[in-house]
RNA sequence: GCGGGGAUGCCGGAGUGGUCAAACGGGCCAGGCUUAGGACCUGGUAGCUUAGCGCUUACGUGGGUUCGAGUCCUACUCCCCGCACCA
């Protein structure tokens, strides 16, 4: 068998009879699709395990008998195409070698300066990649994202008008990590150095000097704003002075820096050195004055170089105060009033659940600290104090004014930024942010935190939204079996505002604000229903194309436009939205997959709304973790020739499933090829042979077919690939090994075809170019896609069957080692006991109790006088006995004597003497072993 | 840190209170069939032992519930995904 031609003869021939090319009519639609790739590379490993749970889906669900839509388009919107072209443009070392890497000359190369060439090329090579690896995917709607696609791109527009017209977006601004050379937001995946790290909000408070001057601290903590009982300033550092307004501002020169970047208009005038500012008195909020201290543990780089004091809720500043309190030197140095600064007293402003209303005396008492210089403890302290304030600490009575609403008694977490949003209305604060670490860009230039001002929102934060989202989710049916459901849940509560434009890279321009591009993911999340009609809306003139048009296509609103394929389309429409299955991996649930649901909840009817998710992990080569620089990631384009498409398409759904992450199993997929060819002579050999009549064997043959369907059925419906592939092909497959073994080679032929076809058929989703040509070669008529999936008939599954097959089994093996005893130690009597009678009794007594309840049935068996001396081993026994029901009446006679011959084949060809006796008429230590169904063996 | 999911033999993985030394595969070992085999068939693959039985340990770690725990409870350790404007 050559599995090249078999594979190269059924795409050809599945191609020309456009198989997979999905049109309404009068049956049950089933439309499944996964996330289009983005094309800034070739398809790997990690893609094949995402889309043939889509595509192995999509062809079981055919063989259900429905007609099933799976489209395919590609995504081109962001700006990774954009940057990789630019670095390509640029001769970025980087870059020009990972392109080497993939395969391309440097003549190559150079094509892909341009970011249109990257949405030419990958497409093509990728459509090649699913056609080679057998997916039967509708290509007459294919499409690619962005501008350059003009009817998406209209379709875009019209989705965010409406969205806009329903009240979802929203504008303002945003911190984002910026690169300044590259003039772009840095995500994670641009970073060189610094992943995961964030721009965080500080509220920068003002501390009003004599002068009118403003001290300026950054805090997170501005709930505790009214504990301040002092400020620190570094002694030896020269700070800056800016104007801002009509202020003037002191503070260091890296976060003016800062806070120009982030759009703040501050010019410098000036400096002043720590030293004068130490000892001064400031107007801290509320009023009061409190003094500037020295303090020398102060990181100018960050925050303002001047830090504000409330001992009664930070670890640091109360053992800071304590230290200066003891330190008559220090004071003095600094012309200090020590008796001032003795009297300074923490003010406790916070009520802690289990703690005292000065919680950091308590934290520093339970961690033991006495230093500054223990600097590790008390970064423990200071997480377990804002853990705990966080959780339970609500304002006392001084928060009862101050503020527009009285706040004594309220939750100090949720009143945060309505303290920070009063403070900066009324003119105490100003917002800053600052990044959580070092992030240098990919462009090797160190990023910084810029404010984007009018961006625009994706209001995923509104809570009525949410609620419709949660209906819509409720009502969903999620593969597998619910195991994403709960991460759900909590996404859709967790979600908050989404940016949804950008100022660079592909995309869709913003409708109303055109030097908008519509950010990647917004504009993803609605497009399954332009499947239904991409490959007829092309024939529509492109000025015809316009908002009136998807109304009518998509809302069944306005009247209808004079445009070609105008029914057709919104005949398509309605027939295949909305969308059963969106198949993705588990990193999407987080993003895509709900914005998917937020946007269909905002523009859509309900009854349009998807009714499904799949989810699925993250594939690992041969138990490890893929990755490009461990270098075993495997293209989808060596798949056909390294391991065969059906086997490469077998292993990676054999891997694993739920969301768990799955394994390839690259010995797996080589061992395949193999199984498949004897698999297709086993069929080939015995389809269409053996004898009419019934027999014995014949029950359990059909039973344990129908139980193979019943099941593979079940795992099939719920996407456990790996289950069904399992039953489908090595459980039948023994199973058929096993019935030819019985019979001799001589099955029931009705039987043994419904084995084979019904096998055949349900490997389908796995390996279905295999498929069709064992199928032909048994003289079927094409195409084995177009069968129907074989039902199980469940009147013909017996368990009991089954049972007595396995005993039979036994008994072979036990025949087996009486061959081996006589073989090897020449011996020449073999005796085998059945089990004791007591044990039957036993059966007897614990199945008339009829209890499930072991222990109560172990109590009652134990205290009858029969089985006393065997107590010991009833726990062990009666489960099992409960369990197997009728194996008590085994090893039945019936099939013993069908081992006769066996038995005086062993007999003879050995000079032997073979007994089999039942355990209760020996008087042989021995014979009192083994359970029913299990007989023991003693050789002389 | 927070949310979700995990941890089982040489390996991938079944198993959700009792037929469990662990399905089904892979790998490896032995035997058979063969000119030969990477093909196929049979058997083996925790430890001790046996012709067969049997016994002793085992399911991330430590406690607990139960006649009985991989399976239930509890604490801890480690791994994967996400934590945002990025595909």
């Amino acid at each position: 068998m050559d599995f090249q031609d078999i594979q190269d003869k059924w795409k050809k021939r599945w191609a020309e009879e456009k198989l997979f090319e999905a049109n309404p009519d009068s049956r049950e639609k089933f439309f499944l699709n996964a996330p289009y790739p983005y094309v800034n590379g070739y398809l790997h490993i990690g893609h094949l395990y995402t889309y043939m749970r889509t595509e192995a889906f999509a062809r079981y669900k055919r063989l259900q008998g429905f007609n099933v839509l799976y489209p395919q388009g590609w995504h081109c919107t962001g700006s990774p195409i954009e940057g990789a072209a630019m670095r390509i443009r640029e001769k970025e070392e980087k870059q020009w070698e990972m392109m080497r890497k993939s395969g391309f000359s440097d003549d190559d190369i150079k094509k892909f300066e341009k970011p249109e060439y990257w949405t030419e090329y990958f497409p093509k090579v990728s459509r090649q990649d699913y056609t080679d690896m057998g997916f039967s995917i509708d290509w007459r709607r294919e499409f690619i994202t962005t501008s350059l696609n003009p009817y998406y791109d209209k379709f875009i527009r019209w989705q965010f008008r409406k969205l806009k017209e329903k009240g979802y977006v929203d504008i303002g601004s945003h911190p984002v990590v910026w690169d300044p050379k590259t003039n772009m937001p840095v995500g994670d995946h641009d970073r060189t150095e610094g992943e995961g790290e964030t721009p965080q909000e500080f509220t920068l408070i003002k501390h009003t000097l004599p002068d009118q001057r403003k001290l300026l601290s950054a805090t997170l903590r501005q709930d505790t704003i009214l504990g301040i009982t002092n400020v620190y300033a570094k002694p030896g550092f020269e700070y800056t002075i800016a104007k801002s307004g009509d202020e003037e501002w002191i503070l260091s020169n890296a976060s003016i820096k800062r806070l120009q970047q982030q759009g703040k208009d501050l010019e410098i005038i000036g400096s002043i050195s720590g030293n004068e500012l130490i000892g001064q008195k400031v107007k801290v909020f509320g009023g009061r004055r409190v003094l500037v201290l020295p303090a020398t543990f102060i990181d100018v780089e960050k925050g303002t170089g001047i830090v504000h004091s409330v001992p009664s809720d930070s670890p640091d500043d109360l053992i800071t105060l304590r230290e200066l309190q003891k330190d008559e030197a220090v004071c003095k140095k600094y012309n200090l009033d020590f008796d001032e600064v003795k009297d300074i007293q923490p003010i406790p402003v916070l009520n802690t659940e289990g703690l005292s209303n000065i919680p950091a005396a308590d934290l520093l008492e339970k961690y033991k600290i006495t230093s500054q210089q223990q600097s590790q403890k008390l970064e423990e302290a200071k997480k377990e104090l804002y853990k705990l304030s966080f959780y339970s600490s609500t304002f006392n009575d001084l928060y009862k004014e101050g503020f527009s609403k009285n706040l004594s008694g309220k939750k100090a977490a949720d009143f945060k930024d309505f303290i920070r949003d009063e403070l900066i209305e009324q003119g105490h604060a100003a917002l800053y942010y600052e990044l959580t670490g070092k992030v240098i860009t990919r462009s090797l230039t160190e990023a910084i935190v810029k404010l984007v001002e009018n961006q625009w929102f994706m209001k995923y934060g509104d809570e009525d939204w949410k609620k419709q989202v949660h209906a819509c989710l409720d009502k969903m049916k999620l593969y597998p079996q619910d195991a994403s459901r709960e991460q759900f849940e909590y996404v859709i509560d967790w979600l908050k505002d989404w940016a949804c434009t950008r100022e660079v890279g592909l995309g869709t321009q913003l409708p109303w604000e055109e030097e908008w591009v519509i950010e990647s993911l917004s504009d993803s999340t609605i497009y399954m229903a332009y499947y239904t009609f991409a490959h007829l809306i092309t024939d529509v003139p492109i000025d015809n194309v316009n908002d009136e048009l998807f109304d009518y296509i998509l809302l069944g609103k306005g009247s209808k436009p004079d445009v070609p394929n105008i029914d057709r389309m919104r005949e398509e429409f309605e027939y295949w939205y909305p969308f059963d299955v969106r198949n993705s991996g588990k990193d999407l649930v987080q993003n895509h997959l709900t914005f998917t649901l937020f946007n269909h909840v905002a523009i859509f009817p309900e009854d349009k709304w998807p009714k499904g998710f799949g989810t699925n992990g993250w594939i690992t080569v041969d138990g490890e973790k893929m990755s490009k620089s461990r270098g075993n990631m495997i293209m989808l384009k060596e798949m056909p020739t390294k391991f065969g498409v059906d086997a490469a398409r077998l292993t990676v759904l054999s891997g694993g499933e739920g969301v768990d992450d799955p394994n390839w199993n690259s010995d797996f997929a080589q061992a395949l090829n193999n199984k498949f060819e004897s698999l297709a002579t086993l069929a080939a050999v015995n389809y269409n042979k053996g004898r009419d009549s019934r027999e014995e064997v014949d029950a359990w043959a059909e039973s344990k077919l129908n139980h193979i369907i019943q099941n593979c059925t079940t795992a099939m419906e719920e996407t456990l690939f790996r289950t069904g592939s399992q039953l489908a092909f090595f459980e039948l497959t023994s199973a058929i090994k096993w019935y030819l073994r019985r019979t001799n080679n001589n099955p029931n032929k009705e039987i043994i075809n419904r084995m084979i076809e019904s096998q055949l058929i349900m490997m389908v989703p796995f390996t279905p170019f295999l498929c069709d040509e064992v199928w032909e070669t048994l003289g079927k008529k094409p195409f084995i896609s177009t069968e129907k999936w074989p039902q199980a008939d469940e009147s013909r599954i017996d368990s009991e069957l089954d049972q007595k097959e396995q005993v039979v089994e036994t008994v072979m093996q036990d025949i087996y080692a009486v061959k081996k005893i006589l073989k090897e130690k020449e011996m020449t009597k073999v005796t085998l006991f059945t089990a004791p009678e007591w044990k039957y009794q036993l059966v007897k007594e614990a199945r008339k109790s009829g209890s499930r309840n072991i222990g109560e049935v172990l109590k009652q068996l134990s205290q009858n006088s029969e089985f006393n001396e065997h107590t010991k081993e009833l726990p062990k026994l009666v489960p099992r006995i409960l369990k197997t029901g009728e194996i008590s009446s085994l090893p039945a006679k019936r099939e013993r004597e069908a081992l006769d011959g066996a038995i005086a084949f062993l007999e003879k060809e050995f000079s032997a003497e073979i007994k089999v006796i039942d355990a209760e008429d020996s008087d042989h230590p021995k014979a009192n072993n083994g359970l029913p169904g299990k007989p023991s063996i003693l050789a002389e």
